[in-house]
DNA sequence: CCGAATGAAAA
DNA sequence: TTTTCATTCGG
């Protein structure tokens, strides 16, 4: 592989699937997501695309990528052809699987505008727990192209060609606090404004410079090791072949909040679960950054079942971490840090021969409980005996 | 190519 | 503070 560095380019025309080579598939690791298949239309059982196990999510496989016959569809932004895309930062991680698993259950194609405001809403409606799993995701990715590509500096293009006129992002507080829904937030200019999406198409025109504008690339990479070797040291998820949901039960984004609302719902207020304030958090001090639960005990219902169970990372009171199988299979780092060797052994070693709660508590958690507020009944939720 | 979202990173 | 771009794919 030739030294790591990417040029910018014109992108007067989009790619067909067939011009991308697997060279250029293969250099972007799993860190782009495959375009769904090749075929314009619904999934597939047949397509090449390996589905992470199904303890799994694709983020959290450290091998989800495309095998050979795979290829990317004519909607995939033209890039140069060595251009090194950034690492998606957690919601992006977060949307491209509520993406998958809603394409999953629903064969109708969905305009992907409205997609990213249900993926918004249910960002926004998120647990702390939730969030904290993608982030670590995205940090986990942000790792892994840190490694791939050394000496990757993010340059974006300069605004908008040259003029002034750049697109301006508005403040990021317009936010509906009663109804707890994201309002329609322009954040690149009056253009987005409210634009009825089924609207004849808008005049165009204007954009004509965006041609010309620069990409991101690499700034001088040397001796940039080849990111295979990366790569083949990342094991691949356990022989887990069954190919159910590849999504946990509330690790992911469309379990928690899509099937319950429709496009244009709120969330009820009354269906927002209590968050247990009080609870407090012996760990909190031990766990540094985001790599927290936000200060919320994890507790689980009984009866939560062990994929609900393993969506969550935690954390010793002596600071060690204890992986939880998604990420101990996917051979992610301690988020605590790197120094210390001490990533204590997953719990789940004991073979689970049990389903009961005990066996795979983590340590000194109470027993608490968070869990997916709509994948339970509200009654069961406030099972105030059982807690306290 | 645009847009719809959020967030990282750079200017 | 403001801008791009990361993902996705119908329009």
């Amino acid at each position: 592989m030739p030294p790591v560095r990417t040029v910018p380019s014109r992108r007067s025309r989009r790619l067909s699937t067939q011009e991308i080579d697997d060279d250029d598939w293969e250099s972007c690791g799993d860190l782009l997501y495959p375009d769904s298949d090749a075929e314009p239309t619904i999934s597939e059982p047949t397509s090449p695309i390996v589905l992470p196990a199904a303890t799994s999510s694709p983020h959290t496989s450290s091998t989800v990528h495309s095998t050979a016959g795979s290829v990317r569809t004519s909607h995939a932004r033209q890039r140069s052809r060595d251009h090194i895309p950034r690492p998606p930062n957690a919601f992006i991680c977060f949307r491209s699987d509520y993406c998958l698993l809603e394409k999953q259950k629903s064969d109708g194609q969905r305009d992907h505008r409205f997609v990213s405001k249900d993926a918004a809403a249910a960002w926004h409606q998120s647990s702390e727990a939730v969030k904290t799993k993608y982030k670590l995701i995205a940090r986990e990715k942000k790792q892994q192209h840190a490694q791939m590509y050394p000496g990757y500096t993010y340059s974006p293009g300069s605004p908008r060609g040259s003029g002034g006129k750049g697109k301006k992002r508005k403040a990021d507080d317009d936010w509906d606090y009663e109804e707890c829904i994201p309002r329609s937030k322009p954040r690149r200019g009056s253009r987005a404004v409210a634009k009825p999406l089924r609207a004849a198409p808008a005049p165009k025109s204007k954009r004509t410079g965006r041609s010309t504008r620069k990409r991101s690339r690499v700034v001088a990479a040397p001796s940039a090791p080849s990111p295979d070797i990366e790569r083949s040291e990342t094991p691949e998820l356990s022989p887990n072949t069954s190919v159910e949901s590849p999504h946990s039960e509330l690790g992911t984004p469309v379990d928690a909040f899509h099937p319950t609302f429709d496009e244009d719902d709120f969330v009820p207020t009354a269906c927002i679960p209590h968050l247990n304030l009080d609870a407090t958090n012996e760990n909190k001090d031990l766990t540094p950054g985001e790599a927290t639960l936000a200060g919320h005990e994890v507790i689980y219902k009984a009866g939560t079942s062990e994929e609900t169970r393993d969506a969550f990372p935690f954390f010793r009171p002596d600071g060690t971490y204890y992986a939880p199988a998604y990420y101990a299979s996917a051979s992610v780092p301690s988020p605590i840090d790197s120094g210390s060797s001490a990533s204590a052994p997953s719990p789940t070693d004991s073979s689970s021969s049990s389903d009961e709660d005990t066996e795979l508590m983590p340590f000194n958690y109470k027993e608490v409980q968070f869990t997916n507020p709509f994948a339970i009944e509200f009654e069961d939720l406030i099972d105030v005996d059982r807690l306290y």
